[in-house]
DNA sequence: TTGAAAGCGTTACCAT
DNA sequence: ATGGTAACGCTTTCAA
């Protein structure tokens, strides 16, 4: 019964206009008689009326819902800031929807233009993919996009704002971190380096360690096929497989390990003790995130951590921001990435009695 | 510019009617010219045409998206499990809207209302709380409500759709398992019992203790403060802190541990390590859910599985089935969950001198 | 096979 | 301080 309660019977009901009902409804009461807010009130309770938000929003133009689109929650780190992102947007009075675009571009671009059909025109998208070509039309709109986890492009539109850690110092530092332990065999393990943000920690990596004297042609990289993609939480398998393949005797194995996610990371130890090595004495390994199992692992994975609490702020913020008091479009919010050196890295068994370079 | 393109746009560019052009995007072209189709299609493409859902959901009533409210994405099980609901609902032509509860029930109805405000009349509620009585009114309505990790109650409205595995035979099956390694002492770890699901699992445990003539009493249970809630992601620190406790020496540990779900157990099994014990040598612990971690972690966890796969796709045939197909309401499906034993238990040390009762 | 017109429930403007 | 009323963009009869 109550679900076809409308403004009309409300108003009927308290001997009232729709206007003053509506008025009520959206704060408007500063000139309203007490009583005759108390009388729309009580018929509000009594019939149980609640707004009809496709009529709100067909009229009115306006959403306080925010669009999500994670590669997948089934991933701890996605799931984690999605989790984030929810709290910040309540603090706002939003909400969010999410979807998961299992990185698949055909998939961001569909959820893109559906969540903009459904009148929602704030948006944070977490690709990383180089090029924003399959949503550029929904920008032009007038979509407000928020890229997470993929620093700004050159061809990028302008309106849309960036917010990422520095993935190329994280990777400098994950790497940084190794060598400083003394490793000077280091793999570095991603699926395909296409994305943005893991060819920037490759960078890292291989800045890291050129710095130190060492060769990047000489160590084992382990990137996956050209061709295979490999989900979020497919990551773990194909760390494993990582870590099998390193091993298998056909070349000098690595001392220590830059897994390009935790996921990654926990994948690679569970193929290490697979091959029966012991991850932090053995192998060192690091990995990307910090994800709540990081630290429960056995051994404490070490890692680098993104401030996803600040970081989903930042987005949600953006991402509701009228035209009028957003930051300056085009900004591209680079935050710093820190290292959480745990137990699964140490020095190398033989780092004493290592020739020199 | 596209932004504001309306239907009306579209026919007058096509020199059709409007209506002509609902007729297309309704796919209802069976007597349609194809040179009318072809002119309209020209027209939406040149024009960037995009339907508003506002205004469509408002006139038809009619929305294609499914309200699912977990407790949270942090948590790598109900991440999971929100992956595959969005699955299922992509297949069949829907949208899902994720809401994290953090097992609040006041978020929970405040979520559940809104989402019907929105015009979404299917929901998956994964709750544990024993009275559907905050959503009560609501279901009146006509929502239909799939709860998810929560078999029926006894006073649960009639339209309500319960979709869980039987916890209690999953409490039996994890239990029997280390009874059957030979453990006599077994710890059942777990937050506030309050959850139904909670509960069961520990019933379950309390019959297979019994069974093997051994004695609840006797047995280290730890339920954590009654008045504390624990989120799902604070559960494993929780199981952590219970490690802590039972192998302070104050009385006689465990040598086994059935913990109420694998964050917990993951959480536990940090806490032997900081103890100083092995796990699966020293204590044997067996988790609930078989989270991806779950095999991942060192050594691999035992568990005990819930199909979600199948019970996602279930439950979005039922939120979504419109009242003529949907089958019998108040219906509860229990599906039967699955002991995945790995590493984390065996046989206890002491096991073959242990004094019989 | 296509078109005209009446709403769906709300808001916002302009009166009063 | 409150009410009347015209939209918002679409779907859906019903008529042509």
């Amino acid at each position: 019964m109550a679900g076809r309660v409308t403004i009309q019977d409300v108003a009927a009901a308290a001997g009232v206009s729709p206007s003053s009902v509506s008025n009520l409804l959206n704060n408007r009461v500063d000139k309203m008689v007490p009583a005759t807010r108390q009388r729309i009130e009580r018929a509000i309770a009594e019939l149980g009326y609640r707004p009809n938000r496709a009529a709100r929003q067909l009229r009115s133009g306006r959403t306080q819902t925010l669009g999500l689109v994670v590669p997948s929650v089934g991933n701890p780190f996605w799931g984690a800031f999605a989790r984030e992102v929810e709290v910040a947007a309540l603090k706002l009075g939003g909400n969010v929807l999410l979807c998961n675009s299992e990185r698949d571009p055909g998939r961001e671009r569909r959820y893109v233009e559906e969540l903009w059909e459904d009148g929602i025109r704030g948006i944070i998208l977490c690709t990383s993919l180089p090029s924003l070509d399959h949503v550029a039309d929904v920008i032009e709109d007038g979509l407000r996009l928020v890229t997470f986890d993929r620093p700004a492009q050159a061809n990028d539109p302008r309106s849309v704002v960036s917010i990422s850690i520095d993935n190329q110092v994280g990777g400098h530092l994950a790497t940084t971190h190794l060598i400083d332990l003394g490793h000077e065999r280091i793999a570095f393990v991603s699926g395909s380096l296409r994305s943005v943000n893991r060819s920037a920690r490759y960078r890292g990596y291989c800045d890291a360690i050129e710095a130190a004297g060492l060769s990047v042609s000489e160590m084992p990289v382990w990137t996956g096929s050209e061709t295979g993609e490999f989900g979020d939480v497919e990551a773990a398998g194909f760390g494993r497989a990582a870590a099998a393949s390193l091993f298998s005797g056909e070349q000098e194995p690595p001392t220590g390990v830059v897994a390009v996610n935790d996921m990654t990371a926990l994948g690679f130890c569970r193929g290490l003790r697979d091959a029966g090595l012991t991850v932090g004495t053995d192998v060192s390994v690091i990995g990307f995130d910090d994800i709540i199992l990081a630290d429960l692992y056995d051994p404490p994975l070490s890692t680098v951590r993104q401030p996803i609490a600040e970081m989903a702020q930042l987005a949600v913020v953006e991402a509701s921001a009228s035209p009028g008091n957003a930051a300056e479009p085009g900004r591209s919010v680079l935050l710093r990435p820190q290292l959480i050196a745990r137990r699964s890295t140490a020095a190398p068994v033989g780092a004493v009695t290592s020739s020199p370079a």
